[in-house]
DNA sequence: GAACAGTGTTAGCGCTCGCTAACCTGCGGC
DNA sequence: GCCGCAGGTTAGCGAGCGCTAACACTGTTC
């Protein structure tokens, strides 16, 4: 029972900002921020269009909303598997565990993440990125941990590149969820093995 | 000397269509298709605006001709790598190398065809997908023949895998081209061998 | 040297989009 | 039983978009 269980819980009977937010979620990772309209997100939960404005000031607030809430997710739980006791090498298994594991279970928020950093107001994107870079530093130091031969360019570089990796998800349906997930685990920290 | 050199040439005397596609490339890269205005593009090349329609039916022809263009080039270049002698382990090798040197030199050509499928005309994504699907069916060979023991769904995921490993590229500017291109090399082929 | 093709310009149409205004409805609190 | 608020509705604004129209300039062709 983390603090902070799942960025977006998917609707139900949930808070109606969360429900608006993850059918928004859906819809930016289909076909961009500019490419969706109010109206659309309105419909998607079944009200219309201006509504949305009793529970967002723009539709920026959302998007901003939106990555901030997935940026902060990663830190905190990127953070917490970080400092968890153990060695080196389950330190970085951990985290690749945990990054597969919000990879799986939410694509489009991984695809909204990645598309849509430069739609965002200058605020929220300094905000966004702060946290990134903080999450990007979490992992640079399981790596150097783990290849203590590595630089810290070359931590860095390979954090982005597993990312990548992992951050297939979306267009990674083939296998089912357990497989792929246990696939993906594998072809990760075998990169990084081979990172040297 | 390649039967097909590059995609998209950068600028300078070549023809001015590529010089429109190669700026339309970097700024749909940037701010996504919807988010370029066809006067942001040919400010972006010295002239202005409705210009470009003597060069283009429309938007989406360029996005069309530039998702198509860079289709055709992994198609083309994979196809050539996967056919040469040798034994399996240096064809998957090469077809690494090949998809490295791309995702390095034209890093915004990644990013638009990643984001920006759902903009095209259905029959542009059509042909667009099916010279993917192409794209990915050259990769699934050479794995399953360098790895014969994985099976058609497992190959498959762990292309798209590597797919998004080698195009961390945009995100991934810190070491020099080519430390990069040997660094995500060897994870690649790392990933893939822990694919058992 | 007139015709013309190629490539640029500016003005402006029509549509869509984000957002606001104004109004309506149901429900919990006193 | 009235009030007020939360959360919906539709109408419509102003801006920005893709694209067309009409015109201008240049260089080549015969």
């Amino acid at each position: 029972m983390p603090a902070n269980p799942t960025p977006l819980v998917n609707g139900e009977k949930a808070n109606r900002r969360e429900q608006i937010l993850s059918a928004a979620a859906e819809l930016f990772a289909h076909h961009g921020f500019h490419g969706v309209g109010i109206d659309d997100i309105g419909a998607a939960v079944g009200i219309s269009g201006p509504a949305l404005y009793r529970h967002f000031r723009s539709k920026d607030a959302m998007l901003g909303e939106m990555l901030n809430s997935i940026s902060r997710y990663l830190l905190e739980g990127g953070t917490r598997w970080a400092s968890r006791p153990g060695d080196a090498d389950d330190t970085l298994a951990g985290l690749v565990a945990f990054h597969v594991g919000f990879a799986l279970a939410h694509p489009s928020l991984i695809t909204v993440q990645e598309r849509n950093l430069a739609n965002l107001t200058d605020a929220d994107r300094k905000q966004v990125r702060a946290l990134q870079r903080q999450y990007v530093e979490v992992w640079v130091r399981a790596i150097r941990e783990a290849l203590p031969e590595l630089g810290e360019l070359q931590a860095r570089s390979a954090a982005h590149a597993v990312f990548g990796l992992i951050n297939s998800t979306p267009y990674n349906r083939h296998l089912g969820d357990s497989e792929l997930a246990e696939l993906l685990s594998r072809l990760a920290l075998g990169a990084l093995r081979a990172a040297r």
